[in-house]
RNA sequence: GCAGGGGUUCCCGAGUGGCCAAAGGGAUCAGACUGUAAAUCUGACGCGAAAGCUUCGGAGGUUCGAAUCCUCCCCCCUGCACCA
């Protein structure tokens, strides 16, 4: 028999994570008097999940750790249509087996967040696409679509910009989007008697759609809660980098980065996103802000921060890996990198390229950064040399090198006749291997 | 199909014949200050080391000169019509 954590609707109240539920109260009583069946559903909308699905993947953990069943979908389905919540425009639509592709990837990366081991409450994962794919269009109108009122479609908020703003409009397949989602959760009602959907706040119009549907077609009892959007105290958006997207992904942000980026949270958020992003207890969490509060200089809170999450998505190895090239880049001690650390660097997934040696007169710097992707354009590039910005190996390089390549790559100056750290501004560097 | 409104540099959004590589804001990058923070200030922000080159949905045209005018085409929006 599965315990139940009567604490969880407490815990995800004080971390903030409940941004809305249905029922109220009784939702956390009947969280609280049984293991129940729960979901939330992560559309392939690319092929890999990024930081911005962290928050229900891991609200679905917590449940799953406090006795609740969690059964992740990938909407192999609904992935084929395309939410139009609270999106500015329509969507351009992906190709059915692009969007196989990655409802498979994301299949598997969802899997190692839950476990699917653990007895009673051991986790699924499912795709849509097994009960919507053999549908057809009349069962599908006459079953489901019968039940929608177009009118109060319409006045869903999450629509309502589309449908409102000049310039913009929905079709009728984004429109439907909310009709599949909502049979969805029937459909997990009936199979699974999952009775509860989680979601992002965004999520909440069709969460409720599907709490409607599964009443009207099973008369089941069902619950929503939406998570909150996660937001930043500065007002840009949550997740991005100058590279773009935060993935999940190792191939596509290395665990060094996705350290990084983590560890530059800003004062005003490190303790928030330690609520939602790790299962540090909340009293923890309290200790870490009362001890920074006291403490001059540089908090404690983001390399914890960055430690939990990096270890939760990239597991122990890519956390080290993070921490080691961290310590080399940002703790002065670059002279003193022997040989083998250089190598092991590259190994641990600092951006690293290789160049050869002959070929080194044939660009300026400028290109063989932007080539190495550390700038977008030699503007930057040149910008940051104008104010001494680029250090190759600790030696800043001025204009004039620029233009010679091998000038700044240059023998004398290399690491074991092979290695140049090249440090463009504060925080980005790049190793380059000339042979 | 008809009528009207639109498509501008990453985003929003000015610009209606030269002073426009194109206002302003946002985002982004670099510098100062710091704690690899925030705020603030400074600079950059189509490409190029530069000379210079390429842009304002697409293709032509008018003009000494076009993002701005004309023609055709593509796409989006709103309404009407068609259909019933």
């Amino acid at each position: 028999m599965t315990t139940i954590d009567s604490a969880l609707f407490d815990d995800l109240q004080a971390r903030g994570l409940i941004a809305q539920t249905t029922g109220g109260d009784v939702l956390a009583e009947y969280l609280a008097e049984g293991s129940r069946t729960l979901y939330s559903g992560f559309d392939p909308t690319a092929d890999s999940l990024h930081i911005g699905h962290l928050v229900p993947l891991l609200a679905l953990k917590r449940f799953q750790l406090a006795g609740h069943k969690p059964v992740a979908l990938v909407g192999g389905a609904t992935g084929l249509v395309g939410d139009p919540s609270f999106k500015a425009a329509e969507r351009k639509l992906n190709t059915p087996d692009i969007v196989a592709g990655w409802t498979n990837k994301l299949k598997a990366q969802v899997s190692r967040f839950i476990d699917f081991d653990c007895g009673e409450n051991s986790a699924e994962v499912v795709n849509n696409l097994d009960w919507v794919g053999q549908m057809n269009v009349l069962d599908f109108l006459r079953d489901v679509g019968k039940h929608f009122s177009v009118n109060n479609m319409i006045n869903k908020e999450s629509v309502k910009q589309r449908i409102d703003r000049e310039g913009a409009g929905i079709s009728f397949t984004e429109f439907t989007y909310m009709l599949l989602q909502s049979y969805d959760f029937a459909e997990l009602y009936k199979r699974y008697n999952c009775t509860l959907q989680i979601g992002g706040s965004d999520q909440w119009g069709n969460i409720t759609g599907g709490i409607d549907l599964a009443r009207r077609m099973y008369s089941g009892e069902t619950y929503g809660l939406t998570l909150p959007l996660v937001t930043k105290s500065d007002g840009t958006k949550f997740g991005k980098t100058e590279s773009g997207t935060v993935w999940l992904d190792p191939a596509k942000t290395s665990p060094y980065a996705f350290y990084q980026f983590w560890l530059g949270t800003a004062d005003a958020d490190v303790y928030k996103f330690l609520r939602y992003f790790t299962f540090l207890s909340l009293s923890d969490i309290a200790a870490i802000e009362e001890r920074d509060r006291n403490t001059e200089g540089r908090p404690e809170a983001q390399s914890v921060l960055a430690k939990e999450v990096t270890r939760l998505i990239h597991g122990e190895e890519g956390l080290r890996a993070a921490e080691r090239i961290t310590e080399a880049l940002f703790s002065g001690g670059l002279e003193q990198l022997s040989e083998p650390d250089l190598e092991q660097l590259q190994l641990d997934g600092l951006p690293s390229s290789t160049l050869v040696r002959a070929q080194l007169a044939d660009k300026p710097l400028t290109q063989w950064l932007v080539d190495a992707e550390m700038a977008a354009s030699g503007k930057q590039v040149k910008d940051a040399l104008g104010r001494g910005a680029v250090l190759i190996n600790g030696d800043a390089i001025t204009f004039d090198e620029n233009l010679d390549g091998a000038a700044c790559f240059n023998e004398s100056r290399a690491r074991f006749q092979r290695f140049y750290i090249v440090k463009l501004g504060k925080k980005k560097y790049h190793l380059f291997v000339v042979e």
